[in-house]
RNA sequence: GGGCGGAUAGCUCAGAGGGAGAGCGCCUGCCUUACAAGCAGGAGGUCGUAGGUUCGAGCCCUGCUCCGCCCA
């Protein structure tokens, strides 16, 4: 590609191109091949009804600066995409848009409904699918599944009628968390515990046949109480012992209970004395088990009192029954007092309603079995989390498992494949129809209502993709993936769950790496939500900064183990270092149009210090950035990227080159050299980005000579022990040491920077004067001089500032111009610094102990630093009394 | 109540036992033919607190304080 670059970076003009570029050429899709090594990784699938926000665009960056970092070191590289169907999110969207039309989802009746939210799907869902593009993700979009497609479908169905069949699954009538306003039941995870300022009430229970005499209660829901059947003690609590048997007369019922002992209450919380609610509170469930009582429903499914609660009660809602209540127990005078107490209290995870438990017949899995494989995989190392603390509250859970809820009250979801027999009451599970009861054969079949968690297929995901249940060459070729990027949050969702099945039905682990990231936050470190409004949405961050400042961003970010704030400014940073490479590489490409990369062989080259120095610090870069890579070190890869780039080819190297470039005199062949280098670590440089600047990278990659069809494809670079250098970096330090030193001096000095100066370098020994001389042009050309004269036995004036290093002094004479006064109280202050430092190096040396223990490197490190320091020293306090 | 993570420059954060760092912000000077989205120079820190281990601690151990998260 020929032409002049325009003077500034603009994303807009090519992402879009590139994508479109990557799709045609099919770099991103992969197919079996076995002569080739696979990397495989499985995106989790983000909700159909979702758009991008910063947690997606998070995790999928990551995802996509390894698929693209393996793409490029040559494997088989396959990303499966795809979307969730989100039973509760999704019905939810659909039946707020029957709301606007003044319809609940009952008029239509279930498959009408179901209709109309695969026609949502189609128009809406999947939104985020093409968000992704936009970021770069090269996931494999052939392969793009919905957890609801007919092949993941069957996998949910057959995975459901073998573990119904192994009895893993069962059905029964349980307290679980119900959720009022979705109308459905929840997992125990599903639920949200908030801590809540509510109140302790405490109530009276008169005892029958004792006139005034009764037993006090703590209640956080006095509206239970209409649903009780019992008072309990603790059968060791001396204050209760003698009342254990006694009948109590329930308040504002007509019901009697009787005060029972059991070890599950707690005798310090409130009186002691705890009320039982069978059918509202999962532990008197467990209660009213053990002591055979009734089970009286008074909260109904929709959150209001039922029939059972009495005629005052019924229909209201629970929290407005709950004042009457309290109303009615202070008329009675059966309300002892009331505390403030502050409490966990459930709530939705989709729509933060206060989760009731609820009595009610549902579907479980059977977790002990299935956990302990799990276990065993991760503690064998067949699974490992990055960053291994994760491995801690994944035991923590898994050992502590309990059974899941699976059935939901929705349509929208795989419906629970198992039919009533309406004669015999057979459970027939099959995963297709049948025709008759297996039992007895009738064929007045029912199929259950309810449909299936979402998680239950996410938890089939990673071969469920791959064609499970059939035994697919695609499963064999890819399962098990090679990673999984997820965050947190959903460890026990879904990672634990695909794990588990995974182990039941592949007989093997579902990936072997599992990187956990961090929370995106906003600046100030909260959650970014909606309702609060300090979300940043990566849409807007894409089209203000383009993608790759986006996605260079999240990287840098991403530090193991810590939370990210994000802040707009951070953003714009990054788009100011696509800039810095955009402009670097211009000036590379003005100034290498006669170059001809493939005629050239690095042992032809002409080359002097600063030229040895970039090869091989490029050369450690690549090293560096590897293994950090090979290691999940994102943030870190990141930002040795940067600063290599920025600080020592763009501020070092460019700088020096110009040098050579601009020199009439420089002779074809060290000019050709230059710009081979030039050429050559731009090339590498690239490559390594690409993974997190996939776009520049790429425009680049097409500008620069000599690269491939697309750096998609190119190597990743190989590191070349031969250009290592140690020498040539030891020695290049001096050189920018030496014109650091310079610029200070003139900047302290007040000298205009265009304005050249002469300097009289006074060198220390024989190998830095050479060095002075071999890179003489140099430090003219970079630190702005007319002369540079080196000396050994330069005497200074007093109108001459000087700077001391470690192996030199530098002298500019200046004349009148220079302010003695200013140069006199500079040098002191340089000299106190120096003293300080001495004086902590001489502590350390004087001190027997250090001298036997530490290692020697260490001992003679310190002895040659205070050597050097001493000799500065000794020169500063020279000058410091010449000018006095 | 149990567990986990954090506390380092004004802000956001790196520092995997031997000379306190980056980005942003701030100050000074520059439109120097890649880049003002830039260049050069600079100021700014009892590394939360009290102990301990060590020749040596921002880093390891213990207690405490504060903040955040997860679980019950």
């Amino acid at each position: 590609m020929q032409g002049e670059l325009p003077k500034a970076y603009d994303p807009h003009t090519v992402e879009e191109k590139w994508y479109s570029y990557w799709i045609e050429r099919g770099y991103f899709y992969s197919s079996v091949d076995k002569n080739k090594k696979k990397f495989s990784i499985v995106i989790p699938p983000p909700n159909v009804t979702g758009s991008l926000h910063m947690g997606h665009a998070l995790n999928n960056t990551i995802q996509d600066i390894f698929i693209r970092w393996k793409r490029m070191q040559g494997y088989n590289t396959m990303w499966l995409p795809g979307t969730d169907h989100a039973g509760i999110a999704t019905q939810n969207v659909v039946e707020r848009a029957l709301a606007q039309e003044g319809l609940k989802k009952e008029d239509l009746g279930r498959e009408k409904f179901l209709e109309r939210v695969w026609e949502w799907k189609e128009k809406y869902g999947g939104k985020i699918i093409h968000q992704l593009k936009r970021l770069g993700a090269s996931c494999d979009w052939k392969r793009e599944r919905f957890t609801l497609d007919e092949g993941l479908s069957k996998a949910v169905r057959e995975v459901f009628v073998r573990l119904f069949r192994e009895g893993l699954i069962y059905r029964g009538n349980y307290i679980i968390n119900w959720c009022p306003r979705c109308g459905t039941a929840l997992s125990d995870i599903e639920v949200e515990h908030e801590e809540v300022k509510g109140n302790l009430w405490y109530v009276r229970y008169p005892i029958v046949d004792e006139s005034s005499s009764y037993i006090t209660v703590a209640t956080t829901r006095p509206e239970t109480i209409l649903g009780d059947v019992a008072v309990a003690v603790h059968p060791e609590d001396e204050r209760y012992k003698t009342l254990i048997g006694k009948r109590v007369k329930i308040p504002l019922t007509d019901r009697i209970g009787y005060i029972i002992a059991d070890t599950m209450v707690d005798s310090s919380f409130g009186t002691g004395a705890v009320k039982i609610t069978p059918a509202h509170d999962p532990n008197d469930f467990l209660v009213a088990q053990r002591h055979g009582l009734k089970y009286i429903q008074v909260i109904g499914p929709d959150g209001k009192m039922t029939e059972e609660s009495g005629k005052r009660y019924k229909g209201l809602d629970r929290l407005e029954c709950r004042r009457k209540v309290v109303e009615d127990l202070m008329k009675e005078n059966l309300l002892e007092k009331v505390e403030d107490y502050t409490h966990a209290v459930g709530h939705c995870y989709r729509c933060k309603t206060i989760v009731e438990p609820y009595l009610s017949e549902q579907w479980f899995v059977k977790m002990k079995p299935l956990a302990e494989p799990a276990i065993r995989a991760v503690k064998e190392g067949k699974i490992r989390f990055i960053p291994k603390t994760w491995e801690k509250v994944y035991y923590d859970w898994m050992e502590n498992i309990r059974d899941w809820c699976i059935s939901r009250q929705l349509w929208w979801g795989h419906r629970i494949p198992v039919w009533y027999c309406q004669r015999c009451g057979h459970m027939n599970a099959f995963t297709d129809p049948p025709d008759n009861c297996e039992k007895c054969g009738s064929t007045e079949l029912v199929q259950d209502n309810d449909v299936l968690d979402t998680w239950f297929s996410s938890a089939l995901w990673p071969f469920s993709t791959l064609g499970w249940p059939e035994k697919t060459p695609d499963l064999e070729y890819y399962y098990p993936t090679d990673l999984l990027v997820t965050g947190f949050d959903i460890i026990f969702f879904w990672v634990a769950r695909m794990i588990m099945m995974g182990l039941k039905f592949m007989g093997d682990v579902p990936f072997y790496d599992v990187y956990i990231h961090a929370l995106v936050r906003d600046e100030e470190g909260k959650k970014m939500s909606k309702s609060f409004g300090n979300v940043i949405d990566p849409l807007d961050m894409i089209e203000k900064y383009g993608a790759d400042a986006l996605r260079f961003t999240l990287a840098s970010l991403t530090i193991q183990g810590r939370d990210i704030r994000l802040s707009e400014s951070k953003i714009e940073s990054s788009k100011n270092f696509a800039n810095k490479i955009w402009n670097a590489l211009r000036f590379i490409l003005m100034n290498i149009k006669d170059l001809e990369p493939r005629e050239l062989k690095k042992e032809m080259l002409q080359m002097d210090l600063s030229d040895r120095w970039i090869l091989s610090r490029t050369q450690k870069t690549i090293k560096e950035v590897t293994k950090l890579l090979e290691n999940y070190y994102v943030g870190e890869s990141a930002k040795v990227l940067y600063d290599f780039i920025w600080g020592e080819f763009c501020d070092w190297y460019i700088e020096i080159s110009k040098g050579t470039l601009y020199d009439e005199k420089a002779g074809e062949l060290r000019k050709k050299s230059v710009k081979y280098i030039l050429w050559e670590v731009s090339s590498i440089i690239l490559r390594l980005l690409h993974p997190f600047m996939p776009f520049i990278t790429e425009e680049l990659w097409q500008h620069l000579p000599a690269t491939s069809e697309s750096i998609v494809i190119a190597p990743w670079p190989k590191v070349d022990e031969s250009l290592i250098d140690e020498d040539a970096e030891r020695r290049m330090t001096y050189i920018m040491e030496t014109i650091r030193s310079i610029r200070n001096l003139r900047a302290e000095m007040d000298i205009q920077p265009g304005k050249k100066v002469r300097v009289i370098i006074k060198p220390y020994d024989a190998e830095y004067e050479d060095l002075i001389q071999a890179n003489k042009d140099h430090i003219i050309r970079l630190s702005t001089l007319s002369e540079l004269q080196i000396s050994w036995d330069f005497q200074r004036s007093r109108g001459c500032a000087v700077g001391v290093i470690d192996k030199a002094e530098i002298f500019m004479p200046l004349g009148e111009i220079m302010d003695i006064e200013k140069e006199s109280l500079r040098l002191k202050r340089e000299l106190i610094e120096i003293e300080k430092e001495i004086e902590r190096i001489n502590a350390k040396l004087s001190n027997e102990e250090f001298l036997q223990k530490a290692p020697e490197s260490v001992i003679d490190k310190e002895k040659k630093k205070l050597e050097e320091l001493e000799k500065i020293k000794e020169r500063m306090e020279r000058y410091i009394e010449y000018l006095a």
